[in-house]
DNA sequence: AATTAAGTTCATTTTGTACTGAACTTATCA
DNA sequence: TGATAAGTTCAGTACAAAATGAACTTAATT
């Protein structure tokens, strides 16, 4: 059951052009009865090697996809899924956005004949990304704004 | 100058789990002063293998990134950019925010135990997620909306 | 100070994906 | 109907990313 979930995350994630292992970590951290695994844990339930593991936590953490947490009287590090990750890779998406919009207007000075249609074409993606641009930021406000006033009742 | 754009669009791409050449050809089609380009000018500024060119112009027509467009009188097809694909990678965005949305709740049906702070956190990102689900198609008719409202002035 | 545990690093190997090139199919033209 | 052009398919190859495993570092415990 949970083995099939995991597999299921690391397929997913693979699909997305990050590593099959990232996505089974995931899925073994969201997917367990613990609040948090070790390293140990993650290393023993994926049959994976010490390399393998390390790398690919460090890869989620550095991607604020989970996060790390200790024990008092404990040597070793714990980590765990967070609800703050999905506003990082929000974040990243508007970043991506942007970077796109850059793309499209090289394009647009290269080709350098508004007459074209392909150029209108352009002109209306990148008028479609400032929207999304502009539009997105304030959509995860109205979010922070709904969950504060859900939290006060 | 439009090689090194066709190249900068490639890594983009790459860098989105997508191939490098699926890439270079939609940095052509939207560089190139041409309205639309032929299988033969894109293999020919590639320098790539026509099987290439053929996989990857058939991954980007099946993602409905780029069209297909015909001349009269001429046997060769041709192969432009167009402002609807950015509409149709929107809803496909929209369309994963669904996957992973389920990926979560069958997170919180495995661990199956709602005292856990980390199942309070994943059912904040499924919130979240559906709140993203019925926000985001609002916000494309938004879109349509204000361009058809432009487009009558 | 010696021992053990936790995690990192890195050379090697494995694996998967993308590209090539040549043969093949389909369709058009003379 | 034969020739040519346009594009596809696929077996082989090249290359890059990811996993392994062992040696190494760092820090805590006795």
């Amino acid at each position: 059951m949970m083995n099939e979930y995991i597999e299921t995350v690391g397929l997913f994630y693979e699909r997305f052009g990050l590593s099959r292992m990232s996505g089974r970590i995931l899925g073994y951290l969201m997917s367990s009865p613990e609040e948090s695994v070790s390293f140990e844990d993650i290393r023993a339930r994926l049959h994976a090697s010490k390399g393998s593991i390390s790398g690919n936590i460090n890869f989620l953490l550095a991607q604020k996809i989970i996060n790390r947490t200790m024990k008092p009287g404990d040597r070793k590090t714990y980590y765990c899924f967070s609800a703050k990750s999905v506003y990082h890779v929000f974040d990243q998406k508007v970043q991506s956005i942007t970077e796109m919009k850059k793309l499209l207007i090289r394009a647009n000075e290269i080709n350098n004949n508004p007459l074209l249609d392909k150029h209108k074409q352009i002109c209306e993606t990148i008028d479609f990304y400032n929207f999304l641009e502009s539009e997105l930021p304030k959509l995860k406000e109205k979010w922070e704004h709904q969950k504060k006033h859900e939290n006060e009742k």
